[in-house]
DNA sequence: TGAATAAAAGACATCGTTGTCCTTTATGGT
DNA sequence: ACCATAAAGGACAACGATGTCTTTTATTCA
């Protein structure tokens, strides 16, 4: 499936954030997990881990939450899947081949380097402020779980 | 990343019997197993599954084993991954959101689409025969496991 | 018919991902 | 200081992918 389902709450999540900035200066889990229609423990999960990571900023208590800084939009989605998923998918051979190479390679090496490769530069060029310009509702209905009937968020916000 | 290992497994598999069809007439699990450093009983699921769906004969008893048929040789390799792994990986937003698609698109849609499309070129157009044509001492060795170091499938031919 | 061989079948174990719940720690407001 | 809020932390559960083991079924050969 390319992406884990953790790399996907986590992107959801940080755009979640990042979208949010300009009301109010820290999201809290509850709202997050609740927008996005993800389960709130496993979301606080990911963040907590984004946060040790230096690509998310926390404070507890009330008024709190997560925010994020500039830099954090600037990086680009590669940094993210490392963080979630890990590398292997550009790192290691798609049939998990440790001798798979240029020199040695499996069935499938060269078509499949430049599948990756692709992808790895969509992944390395694309930041998150790149998946940001769109009309704001209508960008968290394309960030939200559930099938948008058009009565769901309208009212919240 | 991007395949299961079952995948890997089913695929080498089916390269090998492929591979010894010149040799004999049906290949045994424990010789695959062994020669491509795959666990056996699992090897013996997924070649029993692909038994079943038609991609493989099966025949107990002494001298019995796999085999395939030339038809199977020309089966796309999308085939296979639909037998093991399904085809989430095409037919899903790589966020896992329902409502996605082009009109409602999630902040990945178009990026990711392409790089879906080109793989799924690739997994429609290729065949089972085309990733055959090699020497084969040598393609075996790119489909076993193990680092090879030239010393270790030498003297079993 | 009996013995050996090999796949099929099914029970069970392990492990990583995903998910839930409860307790602890930090912070803000009174 | 006390209370409420919210993240952090850790234990545990559910589940699917992966892997092992034993029994059953089919086939060959003598």
């Amino acid at each position: 499936m390319i992406f884990s389902k953790t790399f996907g709450y986590a992107l959801r999540g940080i755009l979640y954030i990042a979208l949010m900035q300009d009301e109010k200066r820290f999201v809290q889990i509850e709202e997050m997990a609740q927008k996005l229609g993800v389960p709130r423990h496993f979301l606080g999960k990911i963040m907590k881990r984004l946060v040790k990571e230096g690509m998310l900023l926390s404070v507890k208590g009330p008024y709190g939450g997560y925010t994020l800084s500039d830099a954090t939009l600037q990086m680009p989605l590669l940094r993210l899947e490392d963080l979630t998923d890990g590398l292997g998918t550009f790192n290691n051979c798609v049939l998990r081949l440790r001798a798979c190479n240029a020199t040695n390679p499996c069935p499938l090496h060269f078509q499949m380097e430049r599948i990756k490769g692709d992808l790895r530069r969509v992944m390395e060029t694309t930041t998150i402020a790149d998946l940001l310009h769109k009309d704001k509702k209508e960008f968290i209905n394309s960030i939200a779980t559930y099938e948008f009937d058009g009565s769901m968020l309208e009212n919240e916000n």
